[in-house]
DNA sequence: GCAATGACTGGTA
DNA sequence: TTACCAGCCATTG
């Protein structure tokens, strides 16, 4: 197990905190920290996403992270997340499951 | 210090 | 819709 540093850790902690049925882009995420970028937010996801929900963190355009759209697909049909195509290429309908820390 | 890399983004064709 | 490109930022060799 890789050791968590701050930033994964405010990461981790934006992510676990999207409501299920919404989602973040992962540009979205890295505006809310104010630091680094999407690619950092990517690059802290692909190490330690496992232990958050990963699948509510998609790219601008909408499609869930590479090699686990079946898995993303699955949690948005449990959680009602609206999808704007529930098949390859699965995209989530970011204007209306967008989340920006607003309750 | 430089170059390559990656679960990124927006624009253009 | 897909494909390609330039910009972006931290990590790695």
């Amino acid at each position: 197990m890789p050791e968590i540093d701050d930033y994964s850790s405010r990461v981790l902690d934006v992510v676990d905190a999207i409501p299920p049925g919404q989602v973040m882009s992962y540009g979205d995420v890295a505006e809310y920290l104010g630091k680094g970028g999407p690619r950092q937010v990517g690059q802290v996801m692909s190490r330690f996403g496992a232990a958050a929900p990963w699948w509510r963190v998609i790219h601008a355009d909408g499609t869930p992270a590479p090699g686990h759209e079946a898995q993303a697909l699955a949690h948005y049909l449990d959680e009602g997340t609206p999808l704007r195509s529930a098949r390859p290429p699965v995209r989530v309908n970011l204007r209306q499951a967008r989340w920006t820390g607003a309750s």
